[in-house]
DNA sequence: ATGGTGGCTGGGCCA
């Protein structure tokens, strides 16, 4: 089973780049963020020629989530659960998938550390880990995949000194990550990858991807149950190359098939 | 180079 998360940054411009990438590597499971689009105009029917289940909570013209399944998609849940307030954007969407619960987060960017958005980003986070507890237990099969504009260590930054005072490594967001992870998930591709200098996300400016400077800041993040299925981890950062690619590559784990249950 | 590119749009914001 191939569960993979991407940020394809508008599925209009993208979804040649997205149907093709499909088509080759036939994921099981596909979370997608920056959709921006209504859910009116999500391709549904495109990814139901494809094989695929589908569902959206989308806005308009920023945002938008998304989650398609070839191993059923049930349960759906758009925004945070009943229990949080929920967010006025468009950033979460849940759904169980075969025997696995997956949630695909688009988590606010923050933009500077003095700006409101960098206060929203952090009480995101917190909702989230509020939102894992509202609809599983740490002990059951979740996902939680996304970009989460947070690189956790400085083996997932290029140049730390670059983003001195910056936000996606400043303290605060990356203890916040923290905290989401100690409700009991772990961040596969590191787990599977103890490598540095990995990344799912390069600038569009200053030939950033040509020059090796970018971030890891989207992750599939796993409770445990689900951690020991899983047998790798991969970012395809072919999928950065060529015609009109998006600045985020994919990110996938494959889990063996589940036990029964 | 206080810039750059790309996607929303239809001027300027957002990332």
């Amino acid at each position: 089973m191939l569960i993979t998360t991407w940020n394809v940054n508008s599925l209009k411009a993208r979804l040649e780049r997205v149907t093709a990438w499909v088509k080759e590597n036939q994921p099981d499971v596909l979370c997608m963020q920056e959709t921006k689009m209504k859910d009116e105009v999500f391709p549904a029917l495109t990814f139901a020629e494809l094989g695929y289940e589908s569902a959206h909570f989308g806005q308009g013209q920023w945002n938008g989530v998304a989650i398609i399944s070839k191993v059923g998609l049930t349960d759906v849940v758009t925004n945070f659960a009943a229990s949080i307030e929920p967010d006025h954007e468009a950033r979460i969407i849940s759904a169980k998938c075969g025997d696995i619960r997956v949630v695909s987060v688009y988590v606010p960017n923050g933009r500077s550390l003095e700006d409101d958005h960098y206060k929203y980003k952090l009480a995101w986070m917190k909702k989230l880990r509020r939102h894992a507890a509202a609809i599983a237990d740490p002990s059951e099969m979740l996902v939680i995949g996304g970009d989460f504009n947070i690189a956790p260590t400085n083996d997932d930054v290029w140049d730390v000194t670059k983003f001195d005072g910056a936000t996606h490594v400043s303290e605060p967001e990356r203890k916040a990550f923290a905290e989401l992870c100690e409700w009991g998930l772990v961040d596969v591709f590191r787990e599977m990858n103890p490598e540095p200098k990995v990344f799912s996300w390069w600038d569009y400016r200053n030939g950033s991807f040509h020059k090796g400077e970018g971030m890891r800041i989207d992750f599939l993040l796993a409770t445990k149950s689900t951690f020991a299925r899983v047998e790798d981890s991969k970012i395809d950062r072919n999928a950065r190359k060529g015609e009109k690619p998006s600045d985020h590559a994919p990110v996938s784990m494959r889990l063996s098939n589940g036990r029964a249950k």
